[in-house]
DNA sequence: GGATATTCCATAGTTTCCCATTGCCAGCCC
DNA sequence: GGGCTGGCAATGGGAAACTATGGAATATCC
């Protein structure tokens, strides 16, 4: 069971086409999960970042969510949907385990040219890692161990 | 299972003659689940906006129908069947991946020169993308990307 | 015939694929 | 221990393939 949980974290170069390089150990947990030729990414609820799952996440999210509003025909219950499913994107994984942030995305997560990966469980998250720093009420810790990953790559 | 859900967006430009190109990764979704070569359009249940789905989906819409107005007699259960399945139309998507919108579905989702395909999982819709952005109560970060796509298309 | 629709082909901009390079870490040998 | 070596992860670049779209050519209808 500990193969299937995000643990860790990466930062992670994106080049000018828009490709980003998906940690090895995150693609491990994703192949475990379900498949690991594919992820899905989506807006986080609460923060400007992204959110990752495998690709068995839709399928899981829409059985819940017909569940949660079987019998509700209502506006608010299709801006429910409008707001979980065509803000999200099944991003494919390449040979070389990279994919790329479309321009919607990069739009989202307010990306310039690195990306942290952030185990959280059952989940990941993609943030700008100068976001990341700059979030009040987070772990110092957390902080410092992201400052040395951009000390590492000597960007300021 | 294969990824058979509707997920993301797109905005794509209708032509004078009324072209109009289905995004290629709905187009899989579409040949996933039944015929990429067709599929169902209608007019939205409780918005000015088009559904899409595959040519199995009609069925599925029957039996959920059938099932929420069991024992209804009435006149609005009629009315109901009657925008439903006489207001749909199948489409055929050609070679390149276009369908043609009719001047009923046109009026219908009032557009004018674009459409914004939106993701809803088990189907999706289509907007003209000035009507979505508009909407309210809609989640803000789905409006943001839109109007992205909107300024990405410079100003039209 | 004229207008409306349908089929076919052309193209520009991306995106995808493939291969090369770099750098890191582990293991190993001397 | 120091340095060699092999494997893997991340990244860069070029070329092929594809998407979206425009226009021309052909068919169809009144």
């Amino acid at each position: 069971m500990t193969d299937e949980s995000f643990l860790g974290n990466a930062l992670n170069g994106i080049d000018a086409k828009g490709r980003l390089s998906v940690p090895a150990s995150f693609r491990e947990v994703l192949g475990a999960r379900s498949d690991s030729r594919a992820l899905i990414l989506a807006p986080a609820e609460r923060a400007d970042c992204l959110v990752g799952y495998d690709s068995s996440y839709p399928a899981k999210v829409r059985a819940e969510l017909e569940a949660r509003f079987a019998g509700d025909y209502s506006n608010a219950r299709d801006d429910h949907f409008r707001a979980t499913f065509g803000a999200a994107e099944r991003v494919p994984i390449d040979e070389n385990g990279r994919i790329i942030v479309s321009s919607a995305m990069k739009g989202v997560g307010d990306f310039d040219r690195l990306a942290l990966f952030w185990g959280m469980g059952d989940y990941f998250e993609v943030w700008n890692p100068l976001q990341f720093v700059a979030r009040p009420n987070l772990d110092p810790r957390a902080i410092r161990i992201v400052q040395r990953l951009l000390d590492a790559r000597g960007t300021a």
